[in-house]
DNA sequence: GTCTATACTTCGATAGAC
DNA sequence: GTCTATCGAAGTATAGAC
């Protein structure tokens, strides 16, 4: 347990390169498609390098999660600078790459203590970024949501932006087409201060 | 290829036990975790028996998922039976166990085709269950729900009960109470027919 | 600091015995 | 109709060579 084993260095571009693989292969099969041969063949690596710079795959797997949720983050962040932010925070939501390695992701910490603790610290940061430029947002424009808490509208924009993108994957469409012009229009009136009518 | 291999009969009661340990094991590891040897030993059999009831484990996994869903199937129906169909419907989207084999299936579904159809197939009959029950509920009562067209409901439901649970599971709470209440104060004005105030 | 040779475990699947 | 003996491929991980 815990040997001497020594470990590459951290910024090493062959370290970069192997990441850049699992998370692919990661989009391409699924979590369980992330085996140590199957990432260094794809980073055109021999498979032991993967566990010279990652002690174990649980390992490469946090770190793969570091390194797409840092990146979200910061476009996250760069989207609410558009015109429309609500909307921007809506198509963000929806990307389909964003959404299945988060299906993903989920699914491993599901089963993974090291993974969970590590998902749920990066889904926390996501929602408290949502919630903070939501409140800029609504101070700026002087825009009151009434009854409803300001940060119920990013868990109910994630959940439905989620679900829509994870369905349409299956080829499925029963009921999206209505969904999207509702919260189109939510959004329309929560942008514009126009909340009754 | 299709050999010509014999494969043990429908009804048996080793194939259910099978079956039955599968699905356990999909939540207790995770789609990965669902191995030949694991579903076997699980079962108290020998590992060589799963590839005598399903010829490869894809197969298996299709065979779980309709077990599973003919179950829930059964059981949502039941559901809208109770004084308040959409309360019913919310907390039945909210089992922790039932959301967590969804996810397991829609991450498996997303890398295999043969899984995709079926798991496609049945989250429409789960959708159009939802809304011709709906549709029931909403004609016996005279509820007019205005510019909401009624689909969406169950599409909102579905996505919010849902990635509320996933989210509880990986110990995360922020904004939840609060979307809660709202969903809460939804379902109550929409069973009364108070869509407005 | 970087990579390779190698050990050992577990996987899905089949052919053939009861 | 039911189960077992067995195979070859693929998995993670370590110790040691450059």
């Amino acid at each position: 347990m815990s040997s001497t084993r020594r470990l590459g260095a951290e910024d090493s571009a062959t370290r970069r390169k192997l990441l850049d693989a699992g998370l692919q292969l990661m989009l391409e099969d699924g979590y369980a498609g992330v085996t140590s041969r199957k990432v260094a063949a794809k980073a055109g690596l021999k498979p032991q390098l993967v566990h010279y710079y990652f002690r174990t795959m649980d390992e490469l797997f946090v770190a793969m999660l570091r390194r797409g949720a840092e990146y979200s983050l910061a476009r996250q962040e760069a989207a609410f600078a558009a015109p429309r932010p609500l909307h921007a925070m809506w198509e963000f939501n929806s990307e389909p790459d964003g959404v299945a390695l988060i299906a993903e992701f989920y699914a491993l910490a599901n089963h993974r203590p090291a993974i969970r603790e590590e998902v749920a610290a990066y889904a926390e940061r996501f929602r408290e970024q949502q919630a903070a430029a939501l409140h800029v947002l609504l101070a700026e424009r002087g825009i009151d949501t009434g009854d409803l808490p300001p940060v119920v509208i990013p868990v109910l924009m994630t959940s439905v932006a989620r679900v829509l993108v994870m369905e349409e994957g299956l080829g499925m469409k029963n009921g999206h087409a209505e969904t999207r012009a509702i919260v189109e229009q939510w959004l329309d009136r929560l942008e514009s201060g126009d909340l009754l009518s």
